[in-house]
Parts: structure tokens; C-alpha cells; sequence
DNA sequence: GCCGTTTTCGGCCCGACTGTTTTCAGTCG
């Protein structure tokens, strides 16, 4: 087992012995194990090897018995043993907000109960109601929340979770009693989905900003509300959590809240290692009782100079390198919005688009872009009406006359989003597909093929000299379909050998390639375009989505095509279209 | 279960909030 597998390990074990009512500092050393294990630098082979396991702090005689067994024999009896003695069922009340091991053992033993259905049951009987140390409200927020599990589970797209944050926080700044507010949480590193939104105030009279917060109109439950912290969950779902606290709090509580936790452990022992306590109420000597001691920070800026680190933006806060880097430098200026200038792969109504090609020019010139790119479509995608060589060439056509006629200050693109067949060819003639100024290939069929038939079939579509840029890579849909399985370090290097550009799909359900493998690609030479894959005029502002991952990605305007002036971006599609540069220029 | 010792046992992170209590236990982050 990898080192990851065994921190699963741990953690499972953790909570078994949390439902059997185990001395809770037995279990926090099973957390504070799995902790270490997932943050350990050191190669764990190697330190098995040396017998250096018991070096670490928190690896005691027990805990080093049981990585040595897990990690040769990839089993243990006493985790084995321990899963068999607890019902599934009763693991899976934990889901349930509320309930933790204590009351689920007492449910247990007074009342039998070994599962959610059961549980439900005791409680239409009323007789959770009766047991000591419950009551009927205790009962009725455990029907609500079993009523609600599965919306209470969700996690959020980013996307939709701003529609609710947005307002929220302006509403908070507008508050004459608030001094300064921020959202936090992942919804401030940009995942590409959150669980719930955090919001930080500072203000020194919080009973007004609490009462505003709740008494929003969605707001469908209060699940929380005391003097500085309040929970509220909406119709959706979502819930949302506010603190208060002072002013001169307000950048360690803003840092911590934000996270990762990842983060938030490397900048601990950070602290740890200059003396010094780090947590959401400031930065002290380690020595010092209380929080009065704490240095001063009015600004996250000036928390990450005390422990001589640069700024970290908040989007790179995933305890993946970050800290590296701020020790030495200034973080590259990432992409942002305003760095666009046109798109790529957009979808007008020859194939499955809602807009015509006119009404998409005027949309693109209204947002103030230089150019776009028609990619509508090929026949394979039967369903979504794409053209055939005859109908992709009236296309052309079309396109050469408007760009012609000079109606828009915007220049079109001619190009199409080509399906990559089974086997790995096109789907179109190639002799049609090098009369445009650039082809899109995606995979639209076969989703089931293997992980190496998938990743040879995209390596195929990329050698194809016609191949422009590479469409959606997985075919995830976030939240509800896993993307096809591939080899995409295999397939980055694929595309960066044949100078084809992999797409950074930026529809809020695709973000597709993930975040997680930008930075590599980048630093190895990839080029991408944030795509909205706009299906109407009203999806082109999807590429702010895609800025987020791009920004995640650790990616500049210099590693994005559609962050270049129209000139440039003619220069690089003419590598492949010898055409084109006298075409646009 | 770990740790550090005042060397073999006692302390271990903690504050906010809720609900059921009537001074506090359990949950959550």
C-alpha cells in the first residue's frame, strides 16, 4: 500500500473506533497519523528501510507496526476485525448532521437502531424523543436531515455557488457596522466545486451583521446563529457560514478559512519552526498563553512577510509547491480576464447552437474581443446536426463573405469541432479540414474503451496533420459523469511533440483538462485555449470559469493562444494552415 | 495511541454553538 492508501486506512479506523465510544485521544492519534502519513516528504519505502518510521512525532510503537504491516502486506487483522464488528449502516449515520459516535452508539444501544431506515422508523415512533440526552428537537432535525441527506451531501459547482456568494458578500459590505468582509473557503481558492461558502467580517458590533445574515430572503434554515457565528442553508442545499471577528483578527482568520488544509499545515510548521504559534486568531510566540501577544497583520500580504514568505494568491493555496516558491520569488502574474481577446470552439445554428453567426459576431464585438472561431459540429455527432464536407465548405463560404463585407470589427475564424473516431481518425476529409484555419478534434463516441485504446486513439488524433487544438480531454461532466479513462501525462506530451494546443474547456461542467495538470504541462512548453464551447451568445462569459483553472494551473497570458493579438494567433495556426497568413494579415 | 518525563503515568487543541440540561456533553470545524 502507498503511503495515501494507509492515511485511508487510518482515517477508517478513526472513525470505527469513534462509533465504539473509544477514548477519543486514542482515535486523534489515528487523524494525526493519517495527517502525517499524507504530508510525509520523505519516501516511505525508505524510511521502512532505515527503520527511520519512529523518527517521525506522532508514529509511536503501534502505529509504526501497523504502516509496516499495511504497507508489505497491503491487509491488517486489526482493521479487518474492527469493520467487521460495526454495521455499514451504522457508519453511515455519521452523514447525518447532528450525529456523531456518542449519540450513534446510544441510538445503538437503547434502541437498536443499525441503520438510517431503522433510525427513521424509531423516530416517526418518537421514541429517539424519549432517550436521555435527546429531546424532540434533537429528533426532529434527525428526520430533517435524513429528509435532506442527499441535498445536505452535495457538493457545488463553482459556477452556480456565485450566483448565491456574489450577492451575499455585497450585501455584507454595504453594512455600516462592517469593516471589511471576504468570502473563504474553497470558494475563494476557486475549486471547481465547493461543499459550502465561508464568509469572514471584521466588525466590532456583530449582533446586527449576524441578524442581516440570517434574515436573507433564501435563506431556507438557520442551523446555527450565536454571538460571532451563524450557519444558514438555502433551498438548494448550499450552506453558508459567517464569522465575526475584530478588525485586528480579521487577516488570520481570512488566511485560515481559507485554507487548503494542506496549506494551512505547511504554514503551521512554518510558524512552529520560527517559534512562533500560527491559527485563525493571530501569530504568537509559542511560549506566550494568549492571542493578546500575537504579532500585527492588517493585510494577508503582511501575515505571509512575517514568516518571510511572498503573497500566495489564494487560488494556489493547495499545499502543492506554493510554499517553494514564495520563499524565493514573486508568484507569476496568472491570467486574468481582461487578458482575452477572442475564443475558440463555439457553436453556432448549422450544428447544435442556438445562435447564428451573425448574432455571434455582434455578441463577441459587444463583449469587445478582436476575433472568434466557429467550430460547429462534424457529421458523427448526428445528434447534435453536425455538417458534412459539403455543408462544412457552403460554411467557409459564409464565413469569408462576412469577414469580407467588414460589417464587424471582428474577425472569424473559420473552423470545426471534428470527432476523433473510434480507431483515432477524423471524421472528416482531411483535404476539407486544411481549408480551415484550424480544426478542434473531440471525442464525442465510445467512452468505454480502455484506458490505453483511449489514450492511443487521442495520440492518433493528435499526429493528424489537420489537428489544431484537442477538445475536452476527459469528457467529464462534473457532479454527475466520470471523463473516459487516459493516460493524460502520456497525452500532454503527445501534443506538445506534434505542436497541437490542448483545450482548456471552460463550460462550468466541463473544466476539462483539470486544474491539477496545467502547471507541469506549461512548464514543459503546452500552449492552451480557454474554450467556453459557447452553444449561444449568452455562454461566451464561461471563460471565466476557465480564467479560474487557469489561474489554479499556475498559467500566464503567455501560455494561452487566445491571449494573444489577432496577428500573433494567426502566426501560430499558420504553422499548420501554410494558408492562412496571408489570409489574415 | 503518543509523549515526556517530576521515568511508567497523566495530559493530550479548542472555541463556538446547540440542546438538554440546571452546569454540561456532544458536535463541528
Amino acid at each position: 500500500m502507498t503511503k495515501h492508501e494507509i492515511a485511508d486506512v487510518f482515517n477508517d479506523i478513526a472513525t470505527l473506533m469513534e462509533l465504539k465510544g473509544e477514548n477519543p485521544f486514542k482515535i486523534r492519534a489515528y487523524s494525526n497519523g493519517a495527517r502525517r502519513l499524507e504530508t510525509l516528504e520523505e519516501d516511505l519505502d525508505e524510511l521502512i528501510r532505515e527503520g527511520a518510521l519512529s523518527d517521525v512525532p506522532g508514529f509511536g510503537k503501534a502505529l509504526v507496526q501497523k504502516i509496516e504491516t499495511l504497507h508489505s502486506e497491503g491487509r491488517l487483522d486489526f482493521y479487518d476485525e474492527l469493520k467487521a464488528s460495526i454495521e455499514p449502516g451504522i457508519v453511515s449515520m455519521l452523514e447525518i448532521p447532528g450525529l456523531g459516535g456518542k449519540k450513534i452508539k446510544i441510538l445503538h444501544e437503547k434502541l437498536g437502531v443499525t441503520s438510517i431506515e431503522e433510525l427513521k422508523t424509531a423516530c416517526d415512533e418518537n421514541r429517539v424523543a424519549e432517550l436521555k440526552g435527546f429531546g424532540e428537537k434533537s429528533q426532529d432535525k434527525i428526520v430533517e436531515g435524513i429528509k435532506n441527506r442527499e441535498a445536505y451531501g452535495k457538493r457545488h459547482l463553482w459556477w452556480r455557488a456565485r450566483a448565491v456568494a456574489e450577492p451575499i458578500l455585497d450585501g455584507l459590505l454595504a453594512l455600516p457596522e462592517v469593516e471589511k468582509a471576504s468570502h473563504a473557503g474553497s470558494f475563494r481558492r476557486l475549486r471547481e466545486h465547493v461543499g459550502d461558502l465561508d464568509f469572514i467580517v471584521a466588525s466590532s458590533d456583530p449582533g446586527p451583521v449576524m441578524d442581516w445574515f440570517v434574515a436573507q430572503e433564501d435563506v431556507k434554515e438557520i442551523t446555527a446563529k450565536g454571538e460571532t457565528k451563524a450557519s444558514v442553508r438555502f433551498e438548494t442545499g448550499l450552506q453558508a457560514d459567517l464569522r465575526v471577528v475584530p478588525a485586528e483578527q480579521f487577516s488570520f482568520a481570512l488566511h485560515h478559512f481559507t485554507g487548503s488544509k494542506d496549506h494551512n499545515v505547511l504554514m503551521r510548521q512554518r510558524a512552529l519552526a520560527r517559534g512562533l504559534s500560527l491559527s485563525e486568531w493571530g501569530l504568537k510566540p509559542v511560549e506566550s498563553e494568549s492571542f493578546d501577544d500575537s504579532l500585527e497583520a492588517s493585510s494577508e500580504e503582511e501575515l505571509f512577510g512575517l514568516l518571510d514568505l511572498k503573497f500566495v494568491p489564494p487560488e494556489l493555496r493547495e499545499g502543492l509547491g506554493e510554499i517553494e516558491v514564495a520563499e524565493e520569488r514573486d508568484f507569476p502574474e496568472l491570467l486574468e480576464l481582461e487578458d482575452l481577446r477572442g475564443v475558440f470552439h463555439n457553436h453556432t445554428t448549422a450544428s447544435d447552437g442556438r445562435s447564428t453567426l451573425e448574432e455571434m459576431t455582434q455578441a463577441v464585438q459587444n463583449i469587445g474581443w478582436e476575433y472568434w472561431g466557429v467550430a460547429d459540429h462534424s457529421k458523427a455527432s448526428f445528434q447534435a446536426n453536425g455538417l458534412d464536407e459539403d455543408r462544412l465548405l457552403k460554411q467557409i463560404d459564409c464565413i469569408e463573405i462576412l469577414n469580407a463585407s467588414k460589417a464587424y470589427s471582428v474577425h472569424v475564424f473559420s473552423g470545426n469541432e471534428c470527432d476523433i473516431l473510434p480507431d483515432g481518425s477524423l471524421d472528416l476529409d482531411e483535404d476539407v479540414l486544411m481549408k480551415l484555419d484550424y480544426v478542434v478534434v473531440s471525442v464525442h463516441s465510445s467512452f468505454t474503451q480502455s484506458e490505453a485504446e483511449t489514450t492511443d486513439r487521442l495520440i492518433r488524433a493528435i499526429e493528424n496533420p489537420a489537428a489544431t487544438m484537442l477538445g475536452h480531454l476527459t469528457g467529464r461532466l462534473l457532479l454527475s459523469r466520470e471523463g473516459y479513462k487516459v493516460d493524460v501525462p502520456k497525452v500532454i506530451d503527445a501534443a506538445i511533440a506534434n505542436g497541437v494546443i490542448v483545450e482548456l474547456n471552460a463550460n462550468p461542467y466541463r473544466l476539462d483538462m483539470d486544474w491539477r495538470f496545467w502547471r507541469k504541462a506549461a512548464e514543459k512548453g503546452l500552449l492552451t485555449s480557454i474554450n467556453p464551447d459557447a452553444h449561444s451568445t449568452k455562454h461566451f462569459p464561461f471563460v471565466e470559469a476557465g480564467v479560474n483553472v487557469a489561474r489554479k494551473g499556475w498559467l500566464t497570458s503567455e501560455n494561452v493562444l487566445n491571449a494573444l493579438p489577432l496577428k500573433d494567433v494567426a502566426a501560430i495556426l499558420a504553422r499548420k494552415r501554410p494558408n492562412l497568413k496571408s489570409l489574415v494579415l
